[in-house]
DNA sequence: ATGAAAGCGCTAACAA
DNA sequence: TTGTTAGCGCTTTCAT
């Protein structure tokens, strides 16, 4: 195990100060120095392969160029995407990321953000918030940089990237609208999540623009954004209302869930009833019935929240907006059919 | 922006030196305490809103508690839940990940391994070596603590933990061959691979104790291991030997490709030509035909990486064996059928 | 253009 | 049992 090579060995080695190695280092260097002690402290940094230790300057500088990213788990796979649009920006800044997951329970997230305070991050992307969240109000109150991916901290002005829920519903809706659907129920995402909520106003705004009456909606809500939950809230809409020809799933795996219910108990997607999704994750189009979905811009909404925190973190908040919609595309496939029920 | 409180702003608040508050706050401390002062440190300590300086800790005993995870690519399905796995075991721990991916790409890998040791990682668990990796061979002999996973490199003495590749391909060799298949191709991963190059051996071996002569074996390598270069290299093994009844396939990913590129020339699978991947990535149970495979054990291999990772970290390096092997189970679902060719 | 000196916040060897 | 001191490796202000 040998000994890093610190700035020390180099003004050791040529014969110059620590500090003046320091500035030879240093790419954005304001102090002039002459060509010859530049040139001869960058060769021996070169020989001995001197590597800069972070952690020093880390602790001289108060900056870690480190940013948190807080997402509820990585094994859903709209989130690696996002990480990789996060990470195609941050990197080339200098920047590294810390990963964590909060599976979704607000005193582990409490933690780990905590945790990320305790180890200096220079900001977070924070992609699990729920729309009271005082543990983020907290840290962005005392100062910490901090976007919001997907969903938002209501009454906060923390910046946020979300897509375009409302246009998202609205196409989805008007899909099977179009196809001669009227008996659509929601299958709803859990309403502490802003997208959760989002969704269903949307919903709810589509249908009665369409002429249905508030009272005659089906709506049910998942606990949870996953399968289980799908198969459970698709049970109780068809125990609720029978008659139900659509079901507008508030996200992908919801869907995933509902088809499964479908299924077992005998009925067909499409031909019995169809279904649509949201967010259009990885492979979707492989599993039959290939699903009808809203597309978000995964890799896109990383990229932009990343950027928005690289402008938070270098102080230039006064030019980042507050709010950012991304367009959402729907993806017509095999979910949807023509409606046949006589009414 | 309120400022951080230190230990300095307790031993002022408390009345105490410095390093009394700090030995007052270190949970496994040796050095013995009056209660007196130990109560009124941690009073203020909570009261005053202590958090540690991990950063300046760091400097100082020359830990930074964090690790560094290289992996070709976060959204390859199979990572998320070894990431998982690994977390489960590091966090309770007090480490942290920084995840880095290499889109297998040596030079990028090399650059992401300096950044990684430029941070201080203690230590790194690295999913994307190549078999004759210099870049961390040189870490590893610089005295960084590592552990790979999945794949090996050669000839060194780096810990690693893969699966049990041989037993896998002979369980599917065997499915196909008891099912009366005979002409048997093997889409092979790359050679560059530990993995692709395990299982190519592993399925020459079976092919051979099975009778066949491995002249007669139809053996395509693809570049990569992802569905284009599977797409491929199902074209040519058709055209190699179009009496092919069954292909074996080095993963899923290569396999789903293959199965793509029969469906294409308006071959059937399983009807036509039976297929089997490995791996048993998420989310393969859905798609259609349900794939025969390998399942490998992804959850738990991070959890042992990161466990022999540990033992390395925390110098016990004498317990930990060079080579875990994790059993593997063949999966048997539709993409393989009975072979009714007359040979 | 370069050197000197201080200090980021913490820990640990040594003293008392 | 507690205080003193030094220093991890770097950056930055001030002096020269």
């Amino acid at each position: 195990m040998k000994k890093r090579v610190t700035l020390k060995d180099l003004a050791e080695a040529t014969g110059v100060h620590v500090s003046t190695v320091s500035r030879a280092l240093d790419p954005k260097r304001d102090t002039p120095l002459s060509d010859e002690v530049l040139s001869k402290v960058q060769r021996a940094a070169e020989q001995l392969g001197y590597r800069p230790n972070r952690v020093a300057s880390s602790l001289r500088t108060q900056k870690t160029m480190t940013v948190g990213v807080v997402i509820p788990d990585i094994t859903n796979l709209i989130f690696p995407p996002i990480l990789r649009g996060i990470e195609s920006v941050l990197e080339p800044l200098g920047y590294a990321a810390i990963i964590v997951n909060t599976d979704s329970q607000p005193i582990r997230e409490k933690r780990l953000i905590e945790i990320l305070q305790d180890r200096g991050v220079d900001g977070i992307i924070h992609s699990a918030v729920v729309l009271d969240d005082t543990t983020i109000l907290h840290a962005s109150e005392a100062g910490l940089p901090i976007v919001t991916l997907n969903r938002r901290v209501e009454g906060s002005s923390i910046p946020y990237v979300i897509n375009d829920e409302e246009a998202g519903i609205n196409a989805a809706f008007a899909t099977l609208w179009n196809r001669g659907h009227r008996r659509i129920a929601h299958l709803a995402g859990p309403h502490g999540l802003s997208t959760g909520q989002m969704r269903n106003a949307a919903f709810v705004q589509s249908a009665v623009r369409h002429g249905l009456s508030i009272d005659d909606l089906t709506i049910v809500e998942a606990e949870h954004f996953d399968e289980r939950d799908g198969r459970y809230a698709a049970s109780r809409i068809l125990m609720l209302s029978p008659e139900t020809t659509a079901i507008l799933c508030s996200n992908d795996r919801l869907a995933l869930g509902a088809i499964e219910y479908l299924r077992s108990i005998g009925l067909s997607c499409p031909k019995d009833v169809s279904v649509t999704g949201f967010n259009d994750m990885p492979l979707l189009e492989k599993i039959s019935p290939r699903l009808t979905t809203v597309r978000i811009k995964q890799y896109e909404a990383g990229v932009v929240a990343a950027r928005i925190l690289g402008q938070l973190m270098t102080g230039r908040s006064n030019l980042v907006p507050v709010r950012t919609v991304l367009p959402v595309e729907l993806i017509e496939r095999d979910s949807v059919a023509t409606c046949h029920t006589l009414d």
